[in-house]
DNA sequence: GACTTGACTAGAC
DNA sequence: AGTCTAGCCAAGT
């Protein structure tokens, strides 16, 4: 099992209308330093994973090669109910807390 | 196995 | 609050 596998299996389990960030995702899965291979995985999802549920510790879109990407992250965050205020999500209202934890 | 590349972050200005 | 910097980690060369 590959680290990007045990991140989408993670990722597939945030619910509509809930986002995590880089660093809450690598924490879960018991490698707290890792938001940035978290990161490097999302960049390689297959398509049945809610990457745009997915935002950095600052709530924000982060920067990417293609921006037609973080548009439509924003628009299926919107589609979904997350509101942005000045390109950021809420994290204090927005923010998936799973009950149990993949690894301890 | 060393080196490079990012959809990252916490801390310092 | 915005910007910079130094660590961080997995994957691909």
């Amino acid at each position: 099992m590959t680290f990007a596998r045990a991140v989408w299996r993670c990722v597939r389990r945030i619910p509509r209308g809930r986002v995590a960030t880089y660093g809450q995702i690598a924490a879960l899965l018991g490698r707290p330093r890792a938001a940035r291979a978290v990161g490097h995985a999302m960049h390689e999802c297959p398509s049945d994973v809610p990457w745009h549920r997915v935002v950095n510790a600052s709530g924000g879109i982060s920067r990417r090669a293609r921006m037609e990407s973080m548009l439509t992250q924003r628009l299926l965050l919107l589609r979904e109910g997350v509101t942005l205020r000045n390109g950021r999500v809420s994290l204090a209202h927005h923010r998936w807390r799973p009950v149990s934890r993949p690894s301890a």
